[in-house]
DNA sequence: GTGGTCTAGACCACA
DNA sequence: GTGGTCTAGACCACA
């Protein structure tokens, strides 16, 4: 489920989060459900306990999971994450379409592009 | 006409790479119009030479200028650079519009941003 | 393993990308073997770690390794540096022998050399 | 005769040195044959006269031309200079033979090479 | 510990 | 004047 690449510029501890919200977003990773130990994950990736635990406290201060001591990590409410998901997904595709029209890219190729990816299927 | 955010995270460096391929893409920067010397923008942005050197150098070697001892440095032959500058824009939009479909975005309000952005005037 | 000659025209970091492909083309350096530290090599060869640096950051760029802030440098897949280095050396081959024809030169000389380098043993 | 690459990062009076070498490499350019003045050559290729001033007076130094104080600059014996040449043409055969053995190119692949180059014409 | 960014400032070759 | 190389040393994020 978790899955990393060590040879990536990007940080693992941020791989981690990215990872999370791409199974929250998918529906994978339900409300309530509880995410790997800090621990138990290290093992299974081979990684040091204390970048999980970044990735953890990140996404805990962000209010994606919450910790329960003693118990461990939960998913938090999904809504909320979902809708600010949405809205930096919105402002990066803003971005993207400035730049394809200052460049004078062609409109119905973006059109098309649309189509194309909203008629295949998804999987995470 | 090349400007900073000192508080970003993004490094002065790569601004100063993205500024340029931005003036390049809006026609600003013209096929072997000189760019400013090294020494003169270090100056004027209140930045280390080296740090300008090591943009002018990134881009000498992504080919996007080339730069002359003795001369200065020079906007390079733009068609491959526009090319290759719309070739990561499509890739990014596809990646964005995944993501929107995934999260059950509404594609109807896509095509409205799409419609939208495409109506602007575009100030570089 | 790294050598350098202060007292040459070539610049230092040049002289240790040029090195360290040596070590790679002999098989001395293996696919993903970790580089000396940027540090610690600077250290080793009385030379500035931003020098190192260059070099490294040069040849990541190339995508003769990779870089990974906390972890270290690493050789990349060695195959696709194999065959770019013997295809320049074969541009060379053919440079220096249209030189030698154009100033009439001896073809039997030249295949005296070829077999005699090549009786040769090599050595890193 | 004289052409310039004014993009290139080899430095214009070394391209002039080179240039003239392979004129008299060719045989075009023959003993006690005059150059182009200063002047003149600076004037026709759009350059500061001091790098044509530089590239003459590094190729008197180099025994290639002599200067005739009120007439100009003149060929030098041309059988030395064509020993030079050949002498370090093999001397840059020799190190890319090794590269190519060290990187276990193939033999018969090289002597093909070889045979094809000698059996083109040569063009100046 | 690791690599990445940046400043300050020197010295070089070239035009 | 131009860009290119290098030193010395600081501070940062990450593992």
């Amino acid at each position: 489920m978790f899955i990393l690449d060590l040879k990536s510029r990007v940080p693992i501890y941020e791989q981690l989060k990215n990872r999370t919200l791409e199974l929250i977003m998918a529906g994978v990773l339900e409300q309530d459900s509880q995410l790997p130990s800090v621990r138990s994950l290290a093992r299974d990736l081979g990684v040091n306990p204390n970048t999980i635990q970044k990735a953890y406290q990140d996404m805990e201060k962000e209010g994606i999971i919450y910790s329960v001591a003693g118990k461990g990590s939960f998913v938090n409410d999904i809504n909320s994450v979902k809708q600010k998901e949405v809205g930096l997904a919105f402002d990066h595709l803003e971005a993207v379409l400035k730049q394809l029209r200052d460049a004078k890219a062609d409109k119905a190729q973006i059109l098309r592009c649309v189509e194309r990816i909203f008629s295949e299927e998804d999987k995470v």
